[in-house]
DNA sequence: AACGTAACGGTTGAG
DNA sequence: AGCTCAACCGTTACG
């Protein structure tokens, strides 16, 4: 409770931490970036603050994954509830609008959508009915929920759903994996391979193996938990798509055209996050590109926020221990200015 | 000294 | 509307 801002706790390399939570996407990325750099993970555990053992971690998946972003945190599978079922609902729904749950589920099982086994529970059915089916208004778009039309966010995480998958049942079904690479002030150049970097990997047939689930994620691209009236919303599905504006904007104007020393963020969340910009001043990145090798689009995000690595990241994977060795390297050092300690 | 990882105390969120 | 519980978190400590 009480998990506001204000509360973290420090560790003892002396940085701040949220028990429980992510770091920030802003020094998940500057962890990989300065790894990138050919910087020793122990290095950067001890630049950043960050304990080695996150670092290990953080590092481990993005060359594993090529996503920097933290797993899905909560919740659970969808064990009943899956996109058909779904769908069927919606339908009957639809068809009569004043249908009971509990019509629902006769039918469910009646159409052969469910087996007595899988059926939904009546109250299910009707959370279902309450926050997915919400206003049937709009009878298409893919499924359900308020989904960001488009660019916004980062579908990165999605459940390992079998049926939603390729039969094959390989995971990582399609997005082309990726990398991210954050700009801050600079001018630009890497621009178009920016807007071309996300408009390949928001490819819709990327996304989801069919109409599927919204991406479960852990969005801390909306960040700013508490404290910013104009950026609400804390988990990507329930932001408003023009977020995305908003954040740019904010950044480019506003809060922080320049964003300080790199990880530790002014515009990062959780004023706690905020403190120490003044400890590695030198490690500051002039941006640089994450480019991962399984990737192969380069995305330069003009933001912190929203410089995030898309891959389709099923749980499945990332506990998993296989090692990839990966040698890529200065792809680029093209970009950044920096190397010294 | 570096680093992989289990244990730990924590939060989250779909069911 | 509230609870459960399995998922994930980062830190710490150990090897």
């Amino acid at each position: 409770m009480q998990m506001d801002q204000t509360y973290g706790e420090v560790n003892q390399l002396g940085g701040v931490f949220v028990n429980g939570r992510p770091l920030p996407n802003a020094i998940r990325i500057r962890i990989v970036e300065l790894a990138q750099l050919g910087i020793r993970p122990c290095d950067i555990s001890r630049q950043l603050r960050v304990s080695h053992g996150c670092v290990s971690k953080i590092l481990a998946r993005y060359n594993e994954t090529g996503s920097i972003l933290p797993g899905a945190i909560g919740g659970s599978k969808p064990r009943v509830t899956t996109p058909n079922v779904v769908k069927s609902i919606r339908d009957y729904k639809q068809g009569d609008p004043g249908i009971f749950a509990w019509e629902i589920r006769d039918r469910l099982l009646a159409d052969g959508v469910c087996d007595k086994y899988n059926v939904p529970s009546v109250s299910s059915i009707s959370r279902i009915l309450r926050n997915k089916i919400g206003n049937l208004s709009q009878p298409s778009q893919y499924d359900s929920k308020p989904s960001p039309p488009q660019i916004s966010y980062n579908p990165v995480y999605s459940y390992p759903y079998p049926n939603a998958m390729s039969p094959t049942g390989s995971k990582l079904g399609s997005p082309p994996g990726v990398s991210v690479s954050l700009s801050r002030a600079w001018p630009s150049v890497h621009t178009v391979s920016n807007i071309l970097g996300i408009r390949a990997f928001m490819d819709p047939s990327a996304i989801a193996g069919t109409e599927s689930y919204q991406p479960k994620m852990e969005d801390w691209t909306g960040v700013n938990r508490p404290s910013f009236p104009s950026v609400h919303g804390v988990n990507g599905i329930e932001k408003p798509p023009i977020e995305n504006d908003i954040k740019y904007t904010q950044a480019s104007s506003n809060l922080s055209g320049y964003v300080p020393a790199c990880a530790y963020s002014a515009t990062n969340q959780y004023g706690v996050y905020g403190g120490h910009a003044g400890n590695y001043g030198h490690w500051q990145s002039q941006g640089a590109s994450l480019t991962h090798p399984n990737s192969g689009s380069m995305i330069q995000s003009p933001n912190l926020h929203s410089a995030i690595s898309f891959k389709n990241t099923p749980r499945e994977a990332v506990g998993r221990k296989s090692p990839v060795s990966k040698h890529q390297h200065e792809s680029l050092s093209a970009v950044h200015g920096l190397s010294e300690s």
